[in-house]
DNA sequence: GTCTATACGAAGATAGAC
DNA sequence: GTCTATCTTCGTATAGAC
């Protein structure tokens, strides 16, 4: 991998992408947050911006899907359910809901750089692959998990922004209880 | 109310807005996409940039919710969800994926302007309380209904971030076609 | 790998004329 | 209501020394 402080920039940009988005966010910003040299920025991102975006999506992408996995190993589909919600709930109210998705943050505002978009498309195809083979193991036929997964992915991102905007969990809390009902819906029909 | 070059600098703000965010679009941008008059800005806006981002949410905000509570009159709710999908489907597909929803992109990016936060979680709010009106009165439960129009709003709008990093409407139909279980089966049981 | 210095444009915002 | 001019800060990016 890279050197320390390329890594602790990109674990920076991250954090502060997930509360001010890409553009709302700066070197100035990063290089403060991490507390990597001014002078390095361009030795570890010759592409400039647009490639810190891309390497931050990459790494909390492949970050959050790891979660999705670790929990997929001692648990049913439900069960994974559950826990992520917990984990987003834990984020938002730690935050006082001022942290969201830094996968989504970059995605609404990337119209014009073909690399950020294609890394938020597949973080998004990452999460939904650990989460639609859970669902297959538990009996859901490949088509079903498949969008179940997309369902659950998707509903659990807008839930997070929804609690964002109304400061509080409970659309979250909501979306978790119905996607619980759509998941067993899967398993048996 | 308000003259005719401010309200076409809020609908330009919508449209840019939902291509490249809240900070990544700039008064120069606006007044160029709107053809107002410079001078006018701060005539119109004196509370600056984050006076028309509010203002923005909250007329994207009962824009969409009026087009929900115009579908909702004449159909069920499943009617209601398949034309909702139906023109999330045209506008991701008419901007070539570059379009998402400007509510949910100052949302994001929205962390430290209350009246910012306050119109984006009102207006989450409107679509919900609309999609939950319909499924009352095809037999749902108030709580289930509510519930469920949360499922709708949060899935779609992240179905639509989905679509656009990964450059394709299947995310979207997914989802619509698993939301329409949740519809039925909130109608029954 | 990291530094300083700097270029250059764009950002939001204000003042005062018309 | 709209104009121009201007202020200040900040943005990304580069050059060249160490």
């Amino acid at each position: 991998m890279g050197s320390e402080s390329k890594q602790q920039m990109v674990k920076s940009a991250a954090v502060l992408f997930r509360e001010r988005g890409y553009s709302g966010t700066g070197f100035r910003d990063v290089i403060e947050h991490s507390g990597a040299p001014r002078g390095s920025i361009y030795h570890h991102f010759p592409g400039g911006k647009a490639e810190l975006a891309t390497e931050t999506v990459r790494y909390a992408g492949s970050y959050i899907g790891a979660q999705i996995e670790r929990l997929a190993q001692d648990g049913d589909p439900a069960a994974v359910l559950r826990a992520f919600v917990g984990w987003w709930r834990k984020l938002l109210e730690g935050s006082d809901f001022r942290a969201g998705c830094p996968v989504v943050a970059v995605a609404v505002e990337a119209h014009d750089d073909d690399a950020i978009v294609a890394a938020t498309g597949e973080a998004f195809a990452d999460w939904e692959r650990a989460l639609a083979s859970t669902l297959r193991r538990s009996g859901a036929t490949p088509a079903r998990a498949r969008r179940v997964a997309t369902l659950c992915i998707a509903a659990i991102e807008g839930a997070v922004v929804m609690c964002r905007a109304q400061r509080s969990t409970q659309p979250l809390l909501d979306v978790g209880r119905e996607l619980e009902q759509a998941i067993e819906a899967a398993q048996s029909g």
